[in-house]
DNA sequence: GATTAGCACTCTTTTGTGCTGAGTGCTAAC
DNA sequence: GTTAGCACTCAGCACAAAAGAGTGCTAATC
C-alpha cells in the first residue's frame, strides 16, 4: 500500500475533514460524492475511503456510521490541505487604549475578545523575559514600621513591596541605603546578585544589614513573580458548546485544567512553532497536557520587544475551524506587533 | 391548619432535610420511620408529611417519589434546626506567610483552600474601603518620556502608574511637582479633589499643567481600581459534581456567571448578614443573582481594619451541607481575624 | 383520638423489542 | 478503473411492558 496520498485521495480526505468540521457528524460516501467536484460515485469513494482508513487518516466510530478524521488526518489537513482564511478581528487597538497600565487587565481583555470572536476558549500568557534585570530601586518610608520598596524592572514593570522594619529608620539612613543599593544592583538580575556582592553591600550599610537582606529578598521575589509564566484564560465555558467535550467527565477535567493554570504554562512556553508563521497547532495528544487530549490547541507568538515574547491561543474541540482560527490568530498577531512597535 | 411546627413535625422536617442533603434523592416515609428515634410507622409519617407539604416546607417532585425540602424548608432548617459543626480547616496562617505582599495571590490561596476543603465553589472579595484616600504620591523619572507615579493609598495599597511626557522634565521640576501635589492632595479621596483644587494646583505648577492633569487621572484611576469590588473564585468545577446542577444548560449558565465576575459583586457587597455571627445564607432565589437560583450561597465577613471589610463564601447546590459549611466559614473567619489583629 | 396495617393507585425508571435509516463491503457488470 | 446493486450491520428511536418506590385512603387497633 502506498503511503503517499495521490491527489484524489487528498481531495477526498479534504472533503471528509471539511464536512466533519462543519457538521460534527461522521461523513458518509454519498455525501462526499455530491460534495466534491470529482464526480465519482459513492462506490468509488467507498473504496478510496477504505484505503484512507487503512492508512490511518480516517476512522469509523462504528460499522454503519460514516468516517471521521483521525489525529493523523487532522494533521495532514492542517499541514498540507487547508488554506488560511484571512479573518478580520475587531481592532484590538480600541481595547488596548483603555488602560495600558495594568498588563493583566490588558491581557484579559485581549483574551476575552478572542474568545468572543471565535466561540472557543482563549488563552494568553504574559510576555516572558529570560530573567528580568533591575532598572532601579526606590525606598520610601511609609511609617515607623514600614518601608515601601518600588522596584522597577527592565521593560518598565514596576513592583511594590513593603519591608517591615525592626526599628525606625531616619531619612538619612534611607537615602544612604537607596544610594548604596542602586549603585550595586543597577542592571543586574537574580543570577548576578551573588554572595560577594551581598557581602559588600552589607559592609557598606552597617547597622542595617537586616533591612538589606529583606530588600534583596523583595527584589528576588519581584523578579521571580514577573518571570513566572502567567496565563489567563477566557471563555472557558465555550467548550461546553461542543457535545463531544460535554460529557461530565471530560468537561470537568478540562475545566479543571483550565482553572488550574499551572498545567497550561507548559503549553505557553516558547516552543518549536513554525519559524515562518509563528503559529503552532497541537492536535489531540500532541499537546503536552493530559486533559487536552480530546482538544486541539492553536497558539501564536507575539513579540513585545527584542527577546521578549508571549503567546496566545485558542483551545477548542479537535474539529475546530482551523482555517478561521489560524486566520484570526495571524490577524491578531499582526495587530499586536504593530501596536507594540508604535509604542516604542 | 396551624402555621407553627410542633416538635414532631420539626423532627420529621429535620430528618427529611438531613437525609436529602446526604443522598440527594427524594426521601420517603419508610426511610424516615427508620431514621428517626420517634418510632413511628411510615403511615403516621405520611400523614405528617402531607401536613408539612401543605404548609410549604417540603414538596414532592412527582406523585410517587418521596419529598424534598422546599426553599422554605431549607430556610427553617438553617434558621432553627441545624446546629453548626465546628469544622477545623487547615491553618490559613501557613498559607498566608508565604507572600503577604500581593493581596491578590493571598486571596486566591484562601479561596483555593476553602474550595478544596468543602468540595464546593468558593468565592472571596478583596477588602473594600468606602473610598480610598491618598496617603502620598511619589514621582520618579524613568526616562525622558516617562514618569513613574507611585500612589500609596490608605491601607498601604501601592499602585504604579506610568505618565507619558510630552517633553523631558528636569529633576527640579519633578521635585516641585512632588511637593505641590503632595501638599494639596494628602489625605483626600476622589470626591474631595474638586475643580477649585485642581485649578490651584495647576496655577502653582505653571508650565506643567498637562502633566498635572495626567497625574490626577492616574490617581483617580488607581482609586477606582482599588474601590471596585474585586472577586476571586476557586473550585468552580466542583459544581459539576452535583447532578442537579450538571445539565448542560444550568452548568453553562452557572460557570458563565462565575467566570464573568461582575455579576457576583452584588453578592459580595456588605449586606444584611446576621449581626451576631457575620454569616449570611442565601437559599435559591434569595441570592441577588439570577444564575444562582438553583444554588445556595453562604457568605462570611472578615474585618481587615476598622471599617474595612471583605467577604468570602461558598457556592454550592441547595442541598449543601450547611452545618459543615457554616462551621468551616466561622472557623476561617476566626483565623483571619486573629491574623489581621496580630499584624497590626 | 392517635396510630398503624393493608391495599389500590400513580408515576418514574428500567428493560425489552422491533423498526428504520444511514452507511458499509462485496460482487458482478460496464 | 468505475459503478450499480444488494445483503448486512448497527445506532437510534419509539413503544410497550414490567418493576419499583411511594403515596393516599380506609378500616382496624391501641
Amino acid at each position: 500500500m502506498d503511503t503517499v496520498l495521490d491527489e484524489r485521495k487528498q481531495k477526498i480526505l479534504y472533503a471528509v475533514v471539511k464536512n466533519y468540521l462543519e457538521t460534527g457528524e461522521p461523513v458518509g460516501s454519498r455525501t462526499i460524492s455530491k460534495f466534491t467536484d470529482l464526480n465519482l460515485s459513492s462506490a468509488t469513494i467507498r473504496n478510496e475511503m477504505a484505503d484512507l482508513e487503512e492508512m490511518g487518516y480516517i476512522l469509523s466510530p462504528h460499522t454503519s456510521a460514516g468516517r471521521i478524521p483521525s489525529d493523523k488526518g487532522y494533521r495532514f489537513y492542517v499541514d498540507s490541505l487547508m488554506r488560511d482564511k484571512v479573518k478580520e478581528v475587531d481592532s484590538v487597538k480600541d481595547v488596548l487604549i483603555e488602560k495600558t497600565d495594568r498588563v493583566e487587565t490588558l491581557l484579559q481583555q485581549v483574551a476575552k475578545m478572542l474568545a468572543v470572536n471565535t466561540n472557543y476558549t482563549s488563552i494568553i500568557s504574559a510576555p516572558q523575559y529570560r530573567s528580568r534585570k533591575l532598572k532601579f530601586l526606590q525606598l520610601t518610608p511609609v511609617d515607623d514600621e514600614k518601608l515601601l520598596a518600588v522596584i522597577l524592572l527592565e521593560g518598565n514593570i514596576a513592583k511594590n513591596k513593603f519591608i517591615s522594619l525592626a526599628q525606625p529608620l531616619d531619612s538619612e539612613a534611607i537615602l544612604k541605603l537607596n544610594l548604596v543599593l542602586n549603585t550595586f544592583l543597577n542592571g543586574l538580575n537574580t543570577d548576578e546578585i551573588n554572595l560577594g556582592l551581598i557581602q559588600k553591600m552589607k559592609s557598606q550599610s552597617e547597622g542595617y544589614t537586616e533591612v538589606v537582606s529583606d530588600i534583596l529578598d523583595a527584589i528576588a521575589d519581584a523578579i521571580a513573580e514577573e518571570d513566572s509564566v502567567r496565563v489567563y484564560t477566557s471563555g472557558t465555558t465555550n467548550i461546553l458548546k461542543y457535545p463531544e467535550l460535554n460529557d461530565t467527565r471530560t468537561a470537568g477535567e478540562l475545566l479543571g485544567a483550565l482553572e488550574e493554570k499551572d498545567s497550561l504554562t507548559e503549553l505557553m512556553k516558547k516552543g518549536t512553532e513554525d519559524e515562518e508563521t509563528g503559529i503552532q497547532v497541537y492536535i489531540g495528544e500532541e499537546a503536552p497536557v493530559e486533559a487536552l487530549k480530546d482538544c486541539s490547541v492553536v497558539t501564536a507568538t507575539y513579540k513585545l520587544d527584542e527577546g521578549v515574547y508571549g503567546k496566545f491561543g485558542i483551545i477548542g474541540p479537535k474539529r475546530m475551524d482551523y482555517e478561521r482560527v489560524v486566520g484570526t490568530l495571524k490577524n491578531l498577531m499582526g495587530q499586536l506587533d504593530d501596536i507594540f512597535k508604535e509604542k516604542k
